[in-house]
DNA sequence: ATATTGACTTGGC
DNA sequence: TGCCAAGCCAATA
């Protein structure tokens, strides 16, 4: 267990996404070691099998927005589950400078199995 | 084995 | 704001 793959280390920083914060798939990528793979959060986070209980919600574009199609089914699931926990989401984005997941050291490092 | 796709990002104009 | 080109790379076709 001391090398987990890309996808599972995504689903462990996506898991440390606090309720009511937000994160972009650039910014879990990089927590998650695969700097410049923003693409493949993305992948992940809808290979999971487990989408009741991971956030994958919190995770949105760089400007913010929902990265599904406005009229598409997910984004609607997407949008409820974060006006759910208090994340305003207006036009189809959210306010980063607002809700921006914004990690220290430690937060990351509790817990992690180095 | 080659080509296209996509829940992306960044930089430039 | 918006469009475009590059870079990214596993999954699909």
């Amino acid at each position: 267990m001391s090398k987990p793959d890309a996808a599972t280390r995504i689903q462990q920083v996506t898991r440390k996404i606090p309720t009511g914060s937000v994160a972009n798939y650039g910014q879990i990528a990089d927590l998650a070691g695969l700097p410049g793979r923003a693409r493949m959060v993305g992948r992940a986070l809808g290979a999971d099998p487990d989408r009741l209980t991971l956030p994958w919600h919190r995770v949105l574009c760089a400007d913010g927005r929902i990265a599904f199609p406005p009229d598409s089914e997910s984004f609607q699931v997407q949008r409820e589950r974060l006006l759910a926990e208090g994340v305003l989401v207006q036009g189809g984005r959210v306010n980063l400078r607002q809700y921006r997941w914004q990690p220290s050291l430690a937060e990351l490092a509790f817990g992690l199995d180095f």
